[in-house]
RNA sequence: GGAGGGGUUGGGGAGCGGUCAAACCCAGCAGACUGUAAAUCUGCCGCCUCGUGCUUCGGAGGUUCGAAUCCUCCCCCCUCCA
């Protein structure tokens, strides 16, 4: 049990209440474990995987965990997504992202373990009677303590009334489920605290809540997001892994350390140790690296991601899987502003005069500081701009 | 329904008849440096046929030698009153 619980703290916010939730471990049977996803955004990144650790966490020590698609939830909106009206999605779109979500999270959770559902199932069939008693059992006042809500309140801005009932669909979903335990992130906080309160109306033995922290995404200070674009996707690429992790500040690889590694406390300790006795902290980012990139591929691809950015950045040699491009061109030479936008290499024959001024392009090694160059037709010639951007372009 | 405020280049936010491709900050990109794609410094940061070139400031018209700046209509957002 203490072991248990350890692991379960790990990485954890907030856990409401821990007595309840030692009651419900000492019954013995699994735990049912409700999380929730929206079914909007199925590009899982980093910041999502905090709570996947988490769950599998509760997967690892025998509990059941309920993988909740919310379809249903995701037509109602959620309230954090202020003035954007949402296009409902079809059908054969909520489908499709669930099958992304699959595949991403059974990266990291064991299918035979989890049971995927989407809410509309039984909110459906809960119709405009149902939907009335639910709204019943909860009232605006509590609802306004909700931070967000409160300070939009107050600050008269709108608050749709739609978005009142988001929270009190998710804790339909708990009571439905039957949820012993469900996570969330901390901005989750209040929706899950909810769902306490209705599985007790309607006379169920209420959910222990825990919180995840909110990953720092690439930047260190603001939460990992898509929209902000400091995230790394856990489809992403195993060298563009590699590059971005070893690109975060020493500081947030130790919240890293703390949210994404599978490590055990010990073993991260000691890494604290020898980076304070003298090791170079670039030297650790590389095994945190090494470690993500095997958890979403495989130790190959972390060796050779590796070995990839040595070369490339370290070295400064050009990598060997430069892709290759064939571009025909209609007269016998192109000026190399116009190649290297028609390559798709640059945006625009501006973007590429620049850099060449700024003496960023190189041609087989070579650097070019002539916006003017030319670029005969025949010749298959690798191009650099910048540290990263290769292609390999054979004019014809 | 009525009264105000506002929509500016990725985001924030100046400008309020010419000197505006449009201050400044952030993000981004490049170069230098380094322990890394950290930090720091420097430069860039609409488009092209690179020129006293072209197209931009919610949309459409208009006034003017000249408009992001003034006028008219329209669209959208916000606040207050009902």
């Amino acid at each position: 049990m203490k072991e248990e619980l350890k692991l379960i703290h790990r990485g954890s916010d907030e856990l409401i209440n821990e007595k309840e939730l030692v009651e419900k471990l000492k019954e013995g049977s699994p735990l049912n474990v409700k999380v929730g996803f929206d079914p909007t955004a199925p590009d899982l990144h980093l910041g999502h995987t905090v709570l996947i650790n988490k769950m599998k966490h509760y997967e690892d020590l025998g509990h059941k965990i309920i993988f909740v698609i919310g379809d249903f939830t995701g037509m109602i909106g959620d309230p954090s997504g202020k003035n954007k009206t949402r296009p409902p999605l079809t059908k054969e779109e909520v489908l499709k992202n669930a099958e992304t979500y699959k595949k991403q999270v059974f990266k990291i959770l064991d299918p035979k373990k989890t049971e995927i559902r989407f809410n509309s199932e039984w909110c459906s069939a809960l119709g405009a009677e149902g939907f009335i008693e639910l709204a019943s059992q909860y009232n605006l006042a509590r609802m306004l303590e909700r931070d967000d809500f409160n300070k939009r309140y107050k600050s008269n801005q709108s608050i749709s009334i739609h978005e009142l009932l988001y929270p009190l669909v998710q804790a339909y979903d708990s009571v439905y489920l039957k949820a012993d335990v469900e996570l969330g992130g901390t901005d989750q906080k209040f929706n899950l605290l909810v769902g306490r309160e209705i599985q007790k109306s309607y006379g169920i033995d209420p959910q222990v809540i825990q919180t995840v922290p909110i990953l720092e995404g690439l930047d260190g200070v603001k939460k990992m997001s898509k929209s902000l674009d400091n995230y790394i996707g856990i489809d992403e690429e195993p060298n563009d892994m590699f590059g971005k992790v070893m690109s975060i500040s020493d500081e947030l690889m130790w919240r890293w350390f703390d949210l994404l590694s599978f490590k055990s406390d010990k073993e991260i300790k000691q890494l604290k140790t020898s980076q304070e006795k003298g090791a170079n902290p670039r030297d650790i980012k590389i095994e945190l690296a090494k470690e993500i990139i095997a958890r979403f591929h495989d130790g190959v691809a972390a060796d050779s991601a590796h070995s990839n950015f040595v070369n490339q950045f370290q070295k400064k040699q050009t990598p060997d899987d430069i892709e290759e491009v064939k571009l025909t061109i209609a007269s016998s030479s192109i000026a190399l502003p116009n190649l290297l936008k028609d390559s798709g290499m640059l945006k625009s024959t501006s973007e590429a005069m620049r850099l060449i001024k700024q003496g960023a392009v190189k041609i087989d090694e070579q650097k070019i500081e002539d916006p003017k160059f030319q670029v005969e037709k025949g010749t298959n010639q690798t191009y650099q701009v910048g540290k990263r951007n290769f292609k390999k372009i054979n004019v014809t």
